[in-house]
DNA sequence: TGGAACGGGGATAGCGTTTGCCATAGACTG
DNA sequence: CAGTCTATGGCAAACGCTATCCCCGTTCCA
């Protein structure tokens, strides 16, 4: 039984109406004397106000929530980051919740945050493109709206509204030019989990490179964006016959590929060069060549539009920009 | 303006009570009829009860917050995957909040969990010794379980309660007898974030052990548990002299000393060991040895007490066990 | 046959806030 | 001095639920 705002006001002898008016700043007026006793009633039992009244009753509440595939995946992590950093500044408190890249969990808490009702939600992950749930997903998406949250996706979804996104298709097709440009013309590929879209684009991406460079796109393995699942790519090219330079989806596969190789004796990147996608810290810690795509600065710009004040274009479209970071793991393919 | 209770009784031509009464599992008998209609009607217009509401009147409400000091440590994704997975399987939603290691944020996500009715808290992350806003932290603290949420702590706290935790001490003893028994003499240490707890006590694990074989632990570097400080230190082992052996205060870290090194040219393990402290994915990712402390089962047990029907001890403390991880940066003292 | 027991259902009091509306009392305005 | 503001404050109605209490018929047993 924590204080109450009648406890604050029994305190300090005034209606419950003016210890409300007192503590959010109304544009009511309130005496001095009265502000003054409230306020130290206030922190003398130590009352902070239910921010679930408050939500039920104004229909707003200074939450952002943050529903992402997975936790421990770094990309969500730093998305994550950006959007925080932005909400904190801006007195806002960021909820995360992880689906676990489940559409019935999204939906669950998209309802959960229209309750509480978030000010807004950012919308990360990229979905199955197949989802039978499609339509469920969509609805609850709508009640958020309906409720005034702002939605802002993250990643590309089959539904519309507010985006700030990376061009994973582009991201692909460029990391895949310029191990090209290095040379390579047997250039394999690990993929991520199937039916993401986000797995997808970039899919798309390295073959539309590959393509239009005339080469064969041959030399592709399942993968599900896990260390493990690169590992055993990188297992399977070495069973198979090593190509020039290896792609993979995600940083953390990459980073798969490239232990299997190297534990295996053959040189990267002397022998086979290796890269990936993302640009997420990890890539960093093993000096992996990847193509970085502003996530933080994607949850930071998604954040910032749902906090402004003034405008908000519920269909508003942003791309960040990627770049591609050269690092230790390719190089030129050898004479 | 989301679909209400009342909607969906108006829809079926039952009062607002019996509507309840249909859609949470009362004990208050409702006929089939009625309760098929109900159904029916709810279903039609996608309702989904407002949790904020439930929670307002039943002071109850089945999520499980967990706080942590940094989504983007691996550290505390691991414990939060613990308990989501187990939360999921009792029908409960996790909520992450990320305090961002400050106390005030600590304080504000209590009271917001606090106001939300959830279930449970896991407070992770350890907090500061000296913290100078520990008094209101606790008073924070101790309304939520006021209020009847059950609170786990996963780190060592000042405070008491409820605790599932590794002992971090113990792992980094023993992590360093692991290094004595390999013959190594001169080992440098690699510091935590200083003054948290969790630093405190695995370098009080380093220190002990070293005291112990009667060695001089004169070696140590300011760190911070992040990639660069654990690089800057092995720079600095560089610049005065390499030790036998490294040591650092998380994963993290050592993979920063690690990467130092052996960009320079320094054979690890053959001329250096390095190890780590947290057996964290990226441990495994650069084939660093460390000590595992079992994350996950650590938020999988917090969230089994949370949600378990029957008992709650509200003083039970568990220590889980920790596993020296060997692997690829370490290796016997070369004669 | 009286009444207890039970199946089924409705009214309604909150839960802790915010806020629109009304009341009171000085202070001003002509 | 009547009339009008303005500063200040209280009452009470929501918000969307759950739970308590009460009511109305049947059925069943002594």
């Amino acid at each position: 039984m924590p204080a109450s705002l009648a406890d604050v006001a029994r305190l300090a002898g005034v209606s419950i109406a003016t210890a409300s008016r007192a503590l959010n700043g109304s544009s009511h007026p309130v005496s001095p004397t009265a502000r003054g006793r409230i306020m130290r009633a206030a922190d003398e039992i130590g009352y902070s106000p239910s921010r679930l009244a408050q939500a039920l009753v104004t229909g707003r509440s200074p939450v952002i929530g943050v529903i992402v595939g997975d936790v421990v995946d770094p990309f969500f992590a730093e998305v994550t980051r950006g959007v925080e950093d932005v909400a904190r500044e801006g007195r806002y408190m960021t909820i995360i919740c992880d689906s676990d890249r489940r559409t019935g969990a999204e939906i669950d808490y998209l309802n959960l945050l229209r309750d509480y009702h978030a000010a807004g939600i950012v919308f990360a992950g990229g979905g199955f493109g197949e989802d039978p749930r499609a339509a469920d997903l969509q609805h609850a998406l709508d009640e958020v709206v309906e409720a005034g949250a702002r939605v802002v996706s993250v990643a590309q979804r089959p539904f519309g509204g507010a985006l700030v996104a990376v061009d994973n298709e582009h991201a692909a097709r460029d990391m895949t030019d310029h191990l090209i440009e290095l040379g390579h013309r047997r250039i394999g590929y690990v993929r991520g989990i199937p039916g993401l879209t986000t797995s997808e684009a970039r899919q798309r991406g390295f073959l539309a490179a590959m393509a239009t460079a005339g080469l064969q796109a041959d030399l592709q393995y399942e993968g599900n964006f896990r260390y493990e699942s690169g590992q055993s790519a990188g297992l399977q090219f070495l069973a198979k016959g090593l190509p020039d330079a290896i792609l993979a989806a995600n940083d953390e596969s990459g980073i798969g590929v490239l232990m299997a190789l190297r534990q295996a004796g053959v040189g990267v990147p002397e022998q086979v060069s290796v890269a990936g996608i993302g640009g997420t810290r990890v890539s960093q810690l093993v000096d992996l060549t990847t193509v970085s795509v502003a996530l933080y600065e994607t949850g930071a710009e998604a954040a910032r539009r749902i906090i402004d004040r003034t405008v908000w274009d519920p269909d508003r479209r942003t791309i960040l920009p990627h770049r591609i970071l050269v690092r230790g793991t390719t190089a030129r393919r050898p004479a």
